[in-house]
DNA sequence: CCCACCATTTTGAGTAGTCAAAATAATTTC
DNA sequence: GAAATTATTTTGACTACTCAAAATGGTGGG
């Protein structure tokens, strides 16, 4: 049975391969799971030890295939308890990432089973992140974000890739939801400013890197 | 924030008190724990030095007020979780108690009563186990059990004090759960067995130890 | 009263994970 | 193409458990 930290270990590599080409560099799991550089050489040697990471020394890691299966096991369960906590507790979405974050190491096989029949096996959990099937299938597909989307056409919200609280209760509090109708007004490259527009509502000012955080897809 | 390991000795130490006048020896905890006994030594010194318990070398453990307000918290969960996955997710009373042992170390409190609140604060666990107060009081009530019991008189089930799986499963196929109204027809302490009958269907013999882990109460 | 037996404690050692800080390698800069 | 910067690895040390096995202290029987 795979520690919690090894889970963690998993689940961020994962995460990170998303994000990355090729291989993951050390610092950014470093920076990823909050410990010092030279944990995580050490960390990843004993990974690659037990066969659930390729570690090329100076250049980084990646995931073996026995190590993406527990990997995509532990995110299924983060992303499953993430919908539960909003659909069937009422919770907010900004508060259930650190929740799922606790138990997605204490919650068995076949618990996890039960949840996902009793929230109808959705595909997707509260921010748009995909759900790992029970087999290790994860949808992945490419969007275009609020960063990188044609000016003025309606853009429908897929899913929101960052975690924090703060920025999900701002996301929250001006209708940038996953579903919602959206057009973006205006792209400021030199100021790093998007102008963001929804149906009914006053214009959201935003970030460059927080316009990337959201995916979208072209709406009608 | 007390560790996964302090939290089971916490949790195990209020258990034991429940069936010990005075202190709790430290082989008692060593078996509950299944550790070795020279390891709840050293534990023991640890949470007495943070003000948890007070140790008597030679002697045993108790808690302190800090230690049973603690004890008390992971007790809340453990019952609670284990009410909820019998009610809400459906699953056997006979499994609940392993799942319950990893869950009540990783729920937080606000996940903790928004659940409370979803079962509609129930007093007592699938089990009959009084479930403790979010203020730390915990209803224990002395009941008479099948081993002490007057015979031929009807008498309700109100708790199985209890846990293995395999013990569960017996007394649900014989009907003997919380609620259900039985007659205690024969003891036989030489044998030490104790048969009771129930209503409707065959008589079940129980082990004197077994029916001491039936709690009931006076029916009608 | 002494011995044997039991529970408990001590001692020494091991595992998993972590940090701080020095050493090394790779990359960029000039 | 050497020097400076940055990423990674190594080293040594620490914390929180844990076990095995030897030492110790009480208790109860003869």
């Amino acid at each position: 049975m795979p520690s919690v930290t090894v889970e963690n270990y998993l689940k961020h590599l994962l995460l990170l391969a998303e994000e990355t080409a090729g291989l993951v560099p050390m610092g950014a799991l470093s920076t990823a799971l909050a410990v010092v550089p030279g944990t995580v050489t050490t960390m990843v040697k004993s990974l690659a030890a037990a066969g659930l990471v390729v570690h090329r020394p100076r250049q980084g890691v990646k995931l073996t295939a026995a190590g993406r299966r527990l990997a995509l096991g532990v995110l299924r369960k983060h992303r499953l308890v993430e919908t539960f906590l909003v659909q069937v507790l009422k919770m907010h979405w900004s508060a259930v990432n650190a929740e799922a974050e606790q138990l997605e190491h204490a919650i068995s096989d076949t618990v996890l089973d039960r949840l996902d029949a009793l929230l109808g096996h959705p595909a997707t959990d509260p921010h748009g992140d995909p759900i790992p099937s029970r087999h290790g299938k994860l949808r992945s597909q490419v969007y275009a974000t609020l960063a990188t989307c044609p000016l003025a056409r309606p853009v429908r919200l897929v899913r929101i890739t960052e975690q924090s609280a703060e920025f999900l209760q701002f996301a929250e509090q001006h209708g940038l939801l996953p579903g919602a109708s959206v057009r973006v007004t205006d792209r400021n490259l030199a100021a790093g400013l998007v102008t963001v527009q929804r149906p009914r509502g006053q214009p959201v000012a935003l970030s460059l890197a927080a316009a990337g955080r959201i995916l979208i897809e072209p709406a009608r």
